[in-house]
DNA sequence: CACGCATAAGCGCATACACGCATAAGTGCA
DNA sequence: TGCACTTATGCGTGTATGCGCTTATGCGTG
């Protein structure tokens, strides 16, 4: 099961979606292909992956999805997104 | 720099590896390649992936390519390491 | 040097993945 | 119903990945 996971974290978009969405809140696909300059049908594949993968769950809300880290992800596997997200923004630090 | 890491730990050979050397010894190919039985060209290469990615070092001892855990894995990668076996494990207990 | 064992690497193939483009489907509003 | 907006999906294409088969390379021994 963790190579699922790795494999939805394989990926700098999914990557970033993720540290958009470690913030705790919703967030609709709009609002994500444009923080992330790409395109739609881009973004929400890359969504799909992440919910298959169980790193996300959605809601409908009207128009929109909306997005949000799975509260019922299991404690090993937001162990890794912790340190994953961790060492995603060391290397960013370092790039700065 | 984490996403070559996770595409590296994202597949079952490589991880059983990983598992293998993290008892913290060395272990040559032939030695993987027996206990997960798989193919040399196979182990091989799986162990060179690992290498690319700086998760594993090797070292030429006779006839032999001893391979062990990069001891100077940056701290974030190692945090992820440690997380993905043990989730690894984890798994392996439910199955069991 | 010849041979055997251990490891790496070239090659071709099959499969998986990511992407853009176009289109469909769901929702709200006039 | 028609339209605008948001999201999902079918399709074709290019690229990466994993594999086995085969061959080359490194090393120790006779």
């Amino acid at each position: 099961m963790p190579i699922a996971t790795l494999s939805a974290l394989s990926d700098p978009t999914r990557l970033e979606a993720l540290r958009i969405l470690a913030d705790g809140g919703e967030h609709c696909v709009c609002e994500m292909m444009t923080l992330l300059d790409v395109t739609q049908s881009r973004m929400s594949r890359h969504m799909q992956t992440l919910k298959q993968a169980g790193l996300v769950v959605d809601r409908r809300d009207a128009q929109w999805v909306r997005y949000r880290l799975n509260p019922d992800m299991p404690a090993p596997i937001s162990l890794i997104l912790d340190a994953v997200l961790a060492a995603y923004e060391t290397e960013e630090r370092k790039a700065a």
